[in-house]
DNA sequence: TTGAAAGCGATACCAC
DNA sequence: GTGGTATCGCTTTCAA
């Protein structure tokens, strides 16, 4: 059997606590014990307080949870998930405490599980918008949580840590209309629940379900709004997964019709870089070129020239962890909106002459 | 008071254990009296068993650890590391467990707690090759662990897995050979512990430190020996660490001199990116196209035309999880060697005639 | 300074 | 099918 603290305890001859002591506390016990503590615990192979015993008696763990609406591996996959985990996991180290991932499985029944099985201290929710369920199970075991965007059903001690999904969606698509287009398609993920690829029916921008998708469909849909395009006149493509080749998917089906658009503002940077890819597989079939937008700025839209509205990914890992750790006095400060910035490249440019 | 199991068997006039049943172990009691736990429990608000005290009473967490050398954030900036790490995700996911990031301190004083402070069932250990303070408070502790590259130290039931680093670096020194390349440099990343940005000294590859690196430096020598090339004819670049700015700094140092190197060969594919970064810079300064070799193959690789070598990053992580989470019955699986590829792309080409 | 005792919250064996 | 009881390994008053 391993040896536990008692062990070391009945080898030196003290007492249980102040073995404890020795490890937590040392300034409770002579220099001189503490050694031979520590010797005896050295010699016996004990390593040290169990952390898990340690954990149920202080009630704290140390740790903190990362939750993924997606599967785990999706967590590693997306250039911008990726950047927004090096942000938290920058702020934790900071704070001597563990990062732990929790996947959120696909089934409901097992979301309640996976969050109540979760040997955390508090929650950074990374979703997409249908995190219900999550929330609620959080909630539940009384664990506090940060998301990654204002919800409507928060309350004024939550926090969370987002940026103007609207306001950022109106600069770029202001920008696109700025430019003349008129006969533009917006690309998101997910649009409607379980939409195929492709042209999608919406009502308008604020029948999408999921809160950063509808922001981001209402800031475009404002400014082609204020240059006369109205929604009905907007094509809406579906992308099923958040991933370059579903955004490829998505545009192609768009482009073979007679009159494609001449532009094409996508939710995310991934599925923008897919349009792109599509058009250029259309290549010389489409008679002016189509601009392209993302959103993010994750590294590849740097090189493949991608106009695209940049959001501070790891400062908002950063900045959701920190709320997390160390609660703001003032619950006000606990809501947090990141500037963004528009950032203008090669992907975008006049439309072409009716 | 958040209410306890205590609390809903109270509630429900029953014992602790039948409580516990309800949850744990649901055939032990009857579906009505379960119904009525359950019902009681989610009045009280009852969040379910606690993790912790689960853990502590049952003797698993439910967790496995992954531990990095380099600091957390370093690594999501990684392409190769977190491609690792989706597949230890993937692998741990599909069990049921959770995925505990450990950051390994710089302070060697701080490793020993950092591990002993981890809860987790075992480790998954992605490191350097100087893990030595880690690997032994992981024995210490008594917990199994996977490294990803076999260790001298290694007894029979120690688990792992790599890739043959000396052959592989020897196939892609081989095609750079054989397009006659005779003057070579070879950057790598911490090739001497506190070496400074640029060319090195080092008597023999041997002299490497870290086991990756001497591995890949040893079949890059022996390739270039078989056609005549000693040692000591070969320029050694070290970079201060594996990003790309380190990579191209490492080389510029070299392509000042009056006899440039006509092919570089990086242990790491972000290395040799900041070498196409450098010569890109250094552009029309040199008489001829500059040979350009990686290692791992990551996704910008193709992009960037890098002739490099593959390793199934996603695989060495599911693998690693897998043999941890699942032992295997026969300890001579537990050693496993992934094959790898030359993939030749753009950046390699016949050299100059001298 | 040191130690005795009381849990933290749950599980699992073994009677009933 | 259900409950008693003994842990799991440690921390923490509080008194000596």
């Amino acid at each position: 059997m391993k040896p536990t603290l008692q062990d070391v305890a009945d080898a030196v001859g003290v007492s249980r606590s102040t073995v404890s002591n020795a490890y937590s506390r040392p300034d409770q016990l002579s220099a001189a014990l503490r050694a031979r503590i520590l010797d005896a615990a050295g010699r016996l192979g004990y390593p040290g307080p169990n952390p898990t015993a340690r954990s149920l008696r202080r009630g704290v763990v140390g740790a903190v949870g990362v939750l993924f609406t997606s599967r785990l591996s999706y967590a590693f996959t997306d250039p911008f998930a990726v950047r927004f985990l090096a942000g938290v996991g920058e702020a934790v180290e900071r704070h001597g405490s563990n990062l732990l991932l929790v996947p959120l499985p696909a089934e409901r029944a097992r979301v309640r599980a996976a969050i109540d099985n979760a040997a955390v201290d508090g929650f950074c929710v990374y979703c997409a918008g249908d995190e219900d369920w999550a929330l609620n199970a959080i909630r539940a075991r009384g664990l506090p949580y940060v998301t990654t965007a204002p919800r409507a059903d928060a309350g004024p001690t939550d926090r969370y840590v987002g940026i103007d999904e609207r306001a950022a969606a109106r600069s770029i698509a202001d920008h696109v209309a700025a430019l003349g287009h008129r006969r533009v398609a917006l690309l998101g993920e997910s649009v409607l629940p379980q939409a195929a690829a492709g042209p999608l029916r919406l009502a308008g921008p604020a029948d999408a379900p999921h809160p950063t998708t509808r922001g981001r469909l209402t800031g475009f849909a404002e400014a082609f709004a204020a240059v006369g395009v109205e929604w009905s006149a907007v094509t809406v493509l579906n992308a099923t997964d958040n991933s370059r080749a579903a955004g490829a998917a998505a545009l192609s089906a768009a482009l073979a019709g007679d009159r494609p658009p001449t532009a094409v503002l996508a939710c995310s940077d991934v599925l923008a870089l897919g349009a792109l890819d599509a058009l250029a597989r259309a290549g010389e079939r489409l008679a002016h070129p189509v601009s392209v937008t993302g959103f993010d700025d994750i590294a590849e839209a740097a090189s493949a020239g991608l106009t695209t509205v940049r959001q501070p990914a790891e400062e908002k890992g950063r900045l959701a962890a920190a709320l997390l750790l160390e609660p703001p006095a003032d619950p006000a400060d606990g809501h947090v909106l990141l500037p963004t910035d528009l950032v203008v490249r090669t992907s975008t440019g006049p439309a072409p002459r009716s």
